[in-house]
DNA sequence: TATATCATAACAAACGTTTGCAGTCAACAA
DNA sequence: TTGTTGACTGCAAACGTTTGTTATGATATA
């Protein structure tokens, strides 16, 4: 690889005029600037990031923290993030923590060494003392969908809403026996949707019913199971709502297995819906979250937190998404 | 941030010595190493990964380049090569390319430019020269899925016999006007598996029936729009062999919307499947490749390849992983 | 003519590491 | 005593950039 010092020899400049030329200093010579660059072009040069990266104290870098790409509504967000990022000049790190606190660990670690100027963090809702260092240290954090440090800035939907939203939706149906599949309540989406639900159905007068099942909340088997237990426990059930697209698939088929026909005997209602939804054989209702315009945020956030003067600083930003009702065959 | 000299300057010593303390090298009084370990700790020190790689000229990253994450194979498949990278101390940069040339030729130019030691590579197929260019500049490439030069090492599936095993698969089952959804040939699955298709039909006698539609092929608007065109233009149609999971669901759609049952009037195969197949309410036969193998042993063999001796040469290979039919309520 | 101004370009330090080389000191053997 | 060895540590260069300061002429001004 061609460095800096290649092209002045071949130039017969100095680096330093080299490197003024390449970013476009204004005291660089017309003449002199085309005959680096025909070095550069001949050497076919390109810049040393991880050296200009160093020198800048910029790494021109984002991280992107996420539980799990497979099947998730976080491989919409992460494609947007990256998308923003590189249109912006940035280079996005991923890491997948499979919700698991140690894994998340280990990557935040990695993340503080130097490696990034930001990060956008989906987080197990476990390493919250790190993530508070992290963010002292100067780096950009933020949340996405899941909060951990409220003193961090965080991008999400309402899920509170979601889930009472949810509830009146299915009432209004003539619905009256509905259940909830939800996470650990470490995780704040799951916290927050429970919160809305009990709401809902403290105030319709009806009897809570919820599933929670083992392994991975990012998963189909898991709203497959959940949805399971619960149709054994509350054979009465009328109606489910799913946290996630892969819950509502799970539920979707355990429904279709154990007789119910959907939605004549049991409703279904998902809380991220996305594209998929619509393209099953029985299409879902959800509440669609805005999985894309949240990536694009976020990332925004991040740079902006990152490319202020040291000087300014940037306050702690709250944005909470509004979600949007689609209306599909499941109810 | 605390630096080498701040815990050299701390434990009163010099930054060398620091340096080979917190690297084992042998040559440490443990007198000194706890001190400087000490001082380490109350720094709470790391070291900047950056400069490291500068001087050591390993960047402990590779690059992962990606048509697109949501909703398809690839995910998986990031998430292994992130999880194989991560254990052995590697970052994963990703770009995601959505199948457009030009945005592939930018994160390409960018990943040569010293940020990563290897790159895995889901191509477009349209940037054989950048890549070989790369390639030569000695940054280890392996291909996966995709073929774009075969000079590069890969790790692929036999599309052509996934092509042809499927035919003949639907062929047994009584189905004689079979068609198939394909892409852009300039794209290496959607070319094997057409030959594949090709070949078995012309054994068999039967006529091929083949649908691409405008826009991703990696998504179930795509496999739904197929899947309609194929259905207008032949209504004999009795199966219909998807290239993935996501076009096997669109076509299932748009069974259901025309009046076919499945598998009754029309049988369904795709050819990349994964977990979602099987909790659909059809569930999906498939010809499944093997994902994240393909994903692992693409990391380990791009990270064989970048921390091989110079001296030693690792030879080009072409890896060849052979599918698994998984036979559901489709067919 | 002497001096200030300006465009241009070179010099050198810095970013935070690693590492080859040389130096110090104590122990040991001759 | 003197030299040899070996364990340990410091010095300084290097990785490829950027950037503040300084140097060099040429031109303009007094």
């Amino acid at each position: 690889m061609a460095t800096l010092k290649d092209v002045a020899r071949l130039a017969c400049v100095d680096v330093s005029t080299v490197s003024r030329a390449l970013n476009n200093h204004p005291c660089v010579h017309a003449e002199t600037k085309k005959r680096i660059m025909a070095a550069v072009e001949k050497l076919s040069y390109r810049p040393n990031l991880l050296a200009k990266g160093l020198r800048q104290g910029k790494r021109h870098t984002i991280g992107f923290v996420v539980p799990k790409l497979h099947l998730s509504v976080f491989s919409t967000i992460a494609q947007s993030v990256e998308e923003t990022a590189r249109k912006a000049g940035y280079a996005t790190l991923i890491f997948c923590t499979d919700d698991n606190a140690a894994t998340e660990k280990d990557g935040l670690m990695r993340l503080r060494s130097g490696l990034v100027d930001g990060i956008v963090l989906a987080g197990t809702g476990k390493n919250k003392t790190l993530i508070r260092d992290i963010a002292a240290s100067g780096i950009a954090v933020t949340q996405i969908v899941r909060i951990v440090d409220e003193k961090q800035s965080s991008i999400t939907v309402d899920y509170g809403k979601c889930g009472s939203d949810a509830v009146h939706f299915l009432y209004q149906k003539g619905c009256r026996h509905i259940g909830l599949i939800t996470g650990p309540q470490t995780i704040s989406p799951y916290r927050f949707r429970l919160e809305g639900y009990e709401r809902a159905m403290k105030e319709l007068g009806l009897e809570e019913i919820f599933a929670e099942a083992v392994g991975s909340t990012i998963s189909m088997k898991y709203g497959y199971d959940a949805a399971g237990d619960m149709l054994r426990a509350h054979p009465e059930l009328d109606a489910v709502i799913a946290a996630t697209d892969s819950q509502g698939i799970g539920t979707l088929r355990a429904l279709k297995e154990s007789g119910r026909r959907v939605p004549a005997d049991v409703r279904v209602i998902s809380l991220t819906g996305h594209e998929i939804g619509s393209f099953l054989e029985t299409s879902l209702t959800t509440l669609e979250m805005p999985a894309r315009e949240i990536g694009i945020k976020a990332a925004r956030m991040t740079l902006e937190k990152i490319e202020a003067d040291a000087a300014e600083t940037v306050p702690v930003q709250h944005i909470s998404f509004d979600s949007r009702l689609i209306e599909r065959e499941s109810t």
